[in-house]
DNA sequence: CTTAGGG
DNA sequence: CCCTAAG
């Protein structure tokens, strides 16, 4: 409909060139590079699945499951996948785009279409089993087709301003999408099916249980594409099964496969139509479904004894993990004290209190083989270091699965990682102070602060709701905002006239000792706003009208000290 | 690490 | 706010 659909070699091209970063508007990249199509999906009340928006994917990134710990909540913040229709509608709405609406709607109906169709072909293929790999060539092109309408109605849905340039974005959501729109035919994506993979072995019903390891490795290569030297029969069978059922959910114990499927593992196929939709886009009904990977994997883990659960990290990277990587795992990296700071106390809090009772809280982490017991925390990277390490990651790997080289092992560089995390906060935790720290510094504030609120309303800032909001819609950035308040602006003004513009980390220390963030960076920042706010309202006074509604209204008696002090730090300069 | 500036 | 180049 419209979209231009690449044949399967082209398919194959785009893989192979690396053509991930390729961003084209309306062929829609074509991101069907992985031969394997791991879904983040979130388990909804009925057990059916449901994709997870390139949001959720970040979240579980950023929070793992340590949210999974709490159980009850998830249920009740379960939303219905209804709802969560309305929200998006609502959100489209909301967000000037009605006339794509019935564009969109009609694009949805089109898709149901199209999914049934996929879904009869399924159907078909599992009645003539064998032949699913004979399926017509032009079938795949139907379902990738499919899949690229997906793709831009989800665009559209998210995003009706056009395609950015932001490579780094564009690689989540196509792997969002793809991921959506996955069909029940998992392995057979283009790309795979151009590598003609030896299905031989695969197809209709095997017990993993009685192969080899040699067997298993190639049971393991013909699944995904690429070989692997992994010589733990049990993580070969998990994978494969994972591979074959194009789910996480397998156990250790239970590893036949019929029809692809693992017996009693329902498919999603109904459902697809429905996770068209239900992709929410809106950040909100996020809070629920952080858990989506979690739950599963952990209730899932305890009967699946100490397998190593294929978190998404770990599935990411193992695609790229190497033989280095038993190196890397002795050397654990101290976060810089960058990472440390803005600690946000959200996070904390959310561990400590929701989940209530400070279980011992573990992980299990493979370090150098063997597999040792840490204090269970999110590797949880608010703060900047985590987008960059994304960032650079995603400049080597750029999305794309990595080199087809197998994990050696059941380690990867993750661990070191993640455990360099866990000491981190582990001692954080240890010496719980942090935690209080800020609320009591925050008290503090909000003591000298019963200020007054300006239109922007937010006195309220520091401390409490610093939920660095979700930004749905177009810009992702802007991690954490806290709206400065006027007795930081105060403070910031003072400690300007006491030590010079310019000593920030002098004014950071001695003025602003009490405001854990605000990094001397920060401060500048803030100064160089206010006098640019103070000479921009100066010449005319009438600046009301075209005044920003969003920021707060600085009282003129601070933005004249700030001239003040302007003035006079630009005739002595240094004093 | 701290500053200064550009984005 | 974020990111970086420079002391």
């Amino acid at each position: 409909m419209g979209t231009v659909v690449g044949s399967v070699d082209d398919c194959r091209e785009m893989f192979e060139g690396s053509a991930q970063t390729r961003i084209s508007p309306f062929s829609s990249t074509n991101q069907i590079g992985s031969p394997v199509a791991y879904k983040l999906v979130r388990v909804a009340g009925d057990g059916s699945l449901v994709p997870a928006t390139d949001e959720e994917i970040l979240e579980v990134n950023e929070t793992d499951m340590h949210i999974a710990t709490d159980a009850t909540s998830q249920a009740e913040e379960l939303p219905s996948r209804s709802s969560q229709l309305e929200s998006s509608e609502g959100l489209l709405q909301s967000d000037n785009v009605e006339p794509y609406m019935d564009q969109v709607n009609s694009r949805l109906e089109y898709n149901e279409e199209m999914l049934q169709e996929v879904e009869q072909e399924d159907r078909i293929g599992m009645i003539h089993g064998s032949q699913l790999l004979s399926t017509p060539p032009d079938a795949n092109i139907q379902f990738s087709s499919n899949e690229n309408n997906l793709f831009n109605d989800e665009a559209l849905l998210q995003e009706p301003t056009p395609i950015s340039s932001d490579v780094q974005n564009e690689c989540n959501k196509a792997e969002a999408y793809s991921n959506a729109a996955d069909s029940p035919r998992e392995t057979e994506s283009p790309a795979a099916a151009s590598q003609k993979p030896d299905f031989s072995l695969v197809r209709g019903e095997i017990c993993l249980d009685n192969l080899p390891i040699k067997a298993l490795q190639e049971t393991f290569r013909a699944t995904f594409g690429r070989d692997t030297t992994v010589k733990d029969k049990t993580w070969l069978k998990r994978r494969i099964t994972m591979g074959l059922t194009n789910s996480c959910d397998v156990p250790t114990t239970n590893l036949t496969i019929k029809d692809k499927k693992l017996v009693a593992n329902q498919e999603k196929s109904t459902d697809m139509s429905d996770e068209v939709r239900a992709t929410n886009p809106s950040g909100h009904s996020l809070r629920g479904n952080h858990y989506c990977a979690g739950e599963e994997f952990s209730s899932e883990e305890r009967a699946a004894k100490r397998v190593r659960k294929p978190t998404k990290r770990y599935i990411e990277e193992l695609s790229e993990t190497d033989e280095k990587q038993q190196n890397d795992n002795k050397s654990v990296v101290l976060p810089s004290s960058k990472d440390q700071r803005l600690s946000e106390k959200s996070e904390v809090r959310s561990i400590s209190v929701s989940s209530g009772k400070r279980v011992t809280v573990t992980r299990m982490v493979s370090l150098a083989g063997s597999e040792i017991e840490v204090p269970f925390v999110s590797h949880v990277r608010r703060s900047r270091p985590r987008e960059n390490i994304m960032a650079l990651m995603e400049s080597h790997s750029s999305c794309l699965e990595a080199k087809a080289s197998a994990g050696d092992s059941n380690l990867n560089l993750n661990p070191s990682q993640l455990n360099s995390d866990v000491v981190n906060r582990g001692s954080v935790f240890a010496t719980s102070h942090n935690n209080n720290e800020e609320h009591i510094l925050s008290e503090v504030d909000q003591d000298m602060e019963p200020e007054y609120m300006d239109s922007s309303g937010n006195s309220s800032d520091d401390n409490s709701n610093v939920n660095v909001p979700i930004m749905q819609g177009a810009g992702l950035r802007r991690k954490h905002h806290r709206a400065w308040t006027l007795s930081e602006v105060t403070k910031l003004v003072e400690g300007v006239s006491k030590y010079g513009a310019g000593k920030w980390s002098e004014i950071k220390k001695l003025s602003f000792s009490s405001h854990s963030y605000r990094t001397s960076v920060d401060l500048k920042d803030k100064w160089r706003n206010l006098l640019r706010a103070s000479f921009a309202q100066s010449p005319s006074n009438n600046m009301g009208s075209l005044k920003k509604h969003g920021s707060m209204h600085i009282p003129m008696s601070i933005l004249l000290q700030v001239r003040e002090l302007a003035e006079k730090q630009s005739l002595v300069p240094t004093r």
